[in-house]
DNA sequence: AGTTTAAGTTAGGGCAGGCTAACTTATTGT
DNA sequence: ACAATAAGTTAGCCTGCCCTAACTTAAACT
């Protein structure tokens, strides 16, 4: 009675968040450069190439010298379960504890990799197994499947043209309590009413109410 | 808004485990031997002596060569709140999502060095602010202070006594889960029908059922 | 008292995972 | 084409935390 091996394997909990930065950079569409990984993980590039030749090793990246780092198919499936993990941890604990959408990012962050699979599964069925999390990113399988499709941003849109918010980014609390006072949150309709010359600040409609936002917030978050 | 040091100071989650474990051993009178640690832990007695010195540079511990390990003050306050983690943790899982109370411990184990206080302090409040855990032992306050009473067990009951059920040891799932086929959990009521001689099995009955248990599990099941 | 045994410690080593400094390779700009 | 710059790697080091083997100290039993 029981699994002898409801453990996860023997990951490290750097290991995985590796594998999380080296998919979430491989989005982007290129492989991931050393410095990236670095940047995103906050240490220094000299630490990662020790770290993905030890991933190489145990087959869940490929790695050319100087070329950059992808996921195996291996490696790929373990980062999304990790995502999934992340994403179900979030959307709980907005959904039964209360957190603002702003501040689970970190606790989720923790939480990945002590939650065992038996108590991702009970959360995720207590909120009735989303398909998305709470800044609108999809929620892969528990056997890592997902379909992350590529949205354009607020910044593509052009004056007069209006969308519906779908996702933002989780990292960033500050920009995410910021979005959340102007409206803007997945679900959101926005209507782009004036944009500056260049680079220049761009006038939006939500609620019925107008905010002048900056290109680089409007780059980061996504419409359809 | 938000205090700017919401993550717990610097102790590793090995340091925690440490320190939970000497407090544990405390319990039972004496300083905590080396080698007691060092079973509890399931690592190597060498290993705790480096442990215990760098615990005793941090003002957690004291010890003295050969004389055994006790708790600083501070030390008992960390580790009391490890334990009102773990025991809040186990308690939000049984009754928020419907984990046995023989499977929680080893979740708990985990998350406990992962979780917030902000977190914690929401989990606890969603259950009530309960003063006990699924096991009935007690759960300190946030700053660390508890009451451990000394409990009897049945071992300890003579013929023809009836007590109630108050608290067992949370370690064992398979020990649980055998009490639990007993009907033997905190609350139940229980009384000694007969003793066989020497370290003799011990007839008790449970919910008008009659069972026979060994002295050992005997000892292990604490009453009032 | 002296020897056996148990308990604890030291020495030396390993792996994970970080760091800085110095070097190599690739890319880019003129 | 080739120097300047950016990107990546290597070397060497450190800390945390575990290990085994060998030694020391304390306790216990004649």
């Amino acid at each position: 009675m029981g699994d002898p091996e409801n453990e996860r394997p023997s990951l490290t909990g750097q290991a995985e968040d590796y594998l999380k930065a080296i998919y979430e950079l491989e989005q982007r569409g290129a492989a991931a450069g050393t410095n990236d990984i670095a940047a995103r993980l906050r240490i220094a590039p000299a630490s990662v190439t020790g770290m993905v030749q030890r991933l190489a090793r145990l087959g869940l990246v490929e790695s050319e010298r100087y070329k950059g780092t992808r996921l195996t198919d291996a490696g790929r499936v373990a980062a999304l379960q990790l995502i999934r993990r992340h994403r179900i941890i979030e959307s709980y604990l907005v959904q039964r504890l209360g957190f603002g959408w702003e501040d689970v990012h970190e606790e989720a962050e923790r939480l990945e990799h002590a939650a065992s699979d038996e108590l991702i599964a009970r959360m995720a069925e207590s909120i009735g197994n989303p398909t998305e999390d709470p800044h609108g990113a999809p929620i892969p399988s528990a056997e890592g499947i997902v379909d992350e499709i590529h949205l354009s941003s607020i910044a593509d849109m052009r004056e007069g043209t209006a969308a519906t918010v779908m996702r933002m980014s989780d990292r960033d609390p500050d920009f995410l309590r910021y979005l959340d006072e102007l409206g803007i949150r997945p679900g959101a309709r926005v209507r782009v009413m004036a944009r500056g010359p260049f680079d220049g600040p761009i006038t939006i409609e939500v609620d019925g109410t107008s905010q002048v936002i900056g290109t680089n917030s409007a780059a980061r978050v996504f419409i359809r």
